[in-house]
DNA sequence: TGAGTGCATTGATCCAGATCGACCGGACAC
DNA sequence: GTGTCCGGTCGATCTGGATCAATGCACTCA
């Protein structure tokens, strides 16, 4: 099985992630010459996107659906060290191979860019170059916060950190109040969290049904979540002020 | 107490991390610019460079000592999130406040620019943005890897991780050998060790005497530290093949 | 209709690392 | 001298989360 080459956006100025992916700073001059050497691929839920230490000859921005980078130890140990959503840039610049194995967690589009043809446009167009840095930044201090979450906090504090970032990822993409109740998909299974989140998948499994048992959160099958209070949350994550990942 | 304005340095061509920093790929007409501009400030070992939240109206980058990057937590826990070594770049370009505290451990001289005319430069000479990209996304690479640690390794391994990264940066800048003997000074104490770890000191005092009792270390005082076989250190890391932080 | 499979929940037990407390030794002040 | 910090070590005990193991549910496939 492949990828799909199927061009699922008809052009860049309809593009959903048109204002918060690489291209955003992009004057509509820049983007036709992005458009003319752009590619759409597409992946199943499931599928491997890259393989750690494999060459990698493109680079992109998740379109729609989500995908995890995960780091795998010698004995098999496995750690998330990021969580791709819509607008995020897969692959390196400068650099060949990728370090961790990108996976699609749900049917997945991507917007891709040949590896040279994109290094040679970051250098001839300097709104790329910076809006990457830009958010390189922001992945940097995601990262760093999590930082946080991995060393620093409990079972439950992890769990609530990680559906407070998801409700709020949530909220953003579909413009709603930041504090109000909250109702979404939870786009992992519990291993995935417990991955995510350096647990096992038991305790994942534990700490969701306390927080369901303590009213913190409403389950309807395992996957959709309702949070009733979304301040409740945030004290249970351990972060009253903000805290979780910038986004 | 506040920082001391004296210049250590004579010229940017004579500065120690010249070729490694931020202003690493400028040719010599563009760093007379930077030169124009740079000013340099000393902390003493424990002086707080930056509080988290205030306002910070310069970057830079570290020309000597050490500093730690620390995130903390409303009930008093905290986490360091990054450890901050000669040539590592303090402060985000586009952003207004730091958002963790950033501690001298050792005494240290950084090499300054006032925001503003820092990020005109950044416009205005595209080596210095890309350089800036360059470190941003190995900085980026290092924290991931340190949320495997964080997140799966045991405290053994963590000790293990910390120590094969300190003396392999320790290595890289004093142009010796990755796999030989190695001697170096550990900069940090007990506590700023298991803040990093993620662990208590008390853990990390007793992983190093077990270390030590194994042969993997050897110590003498409580910081001099001694590795008579890097990759047996590396082993003992949890990554036989490479691992810890890219430099 | 039932076997098979993949995810999730729940229970029993174990153990690595936290917690609490005592003590050591050097630096520094009085 | 003799306090008294401060950083570090070490022992005893406790506990949160891991581990091992069984069971519950959907869903698919034959």
């Amino acid at each position: 099985m492949h990828a799909s080459d199927a061009s699922p956006v008809a052009s860049c100025e309809d593009c959903p992630i048109r204002h918060r992916a690489v291209c955003a700073r992009c004057e509509p001059d820049e983007l036709d010459t992005l458009e003319s050497i752009k590619y759409y691929r597409s992946y199943e839920a499931g599928q491997t996107v890259i393989w750690s230490g494999d060459p990698m000859d493109f680079v992109g921005s998740v379109v729609s659906g989500i995908a995890t980078l995960t780091q795998t130890m010698e004995d098999g140990r496995t750690q998330m060290v990021g969580l791709l959503l819509p607008s995020d840039f897969v692959g390196r610049p400068g650099r060949n191979g990728s370090a961790y194995d990108v996976v699609a967690t749900t049917d997945m589009v991507m917007c891709c860019f040949r590896k040279k043809p994109f290094e040679d446009m970051m250098t001839r167009i300097p709104h790329i170059a910076h809006r990457l840095l830009e958010m390189t930044l922001d992945e940097l201090d995601s990262a760093r916060e999590w930082m946080m979450v991995l060393g620093r906090k409990t079972a439950r504090e992890k769990i609530a950190s990680l559906l407070s970032i998801v409700a709020r990822r949530d909220a953003t993409l579909n413009n709603r109040a930041g504090d109000g109740p909250s109702v979404f998909d939870l786009p992992l299974t519990r291993e995935a969290m417990a991955d995510y989140l350096g647990l096992t998948l038991e305790t994942v499994s534990r700490q969701m049904s306390a927080l369901k048992k303590d009213g913190v959160i409403v389950l309807e099958g395992k996957r959709n979540v309702t949070v009733p209070d979304m301040s409740r949350l945030m004290e249970e994550a351990g972060d009253d002020s903000d805290g979780g990942l910038s986004d």
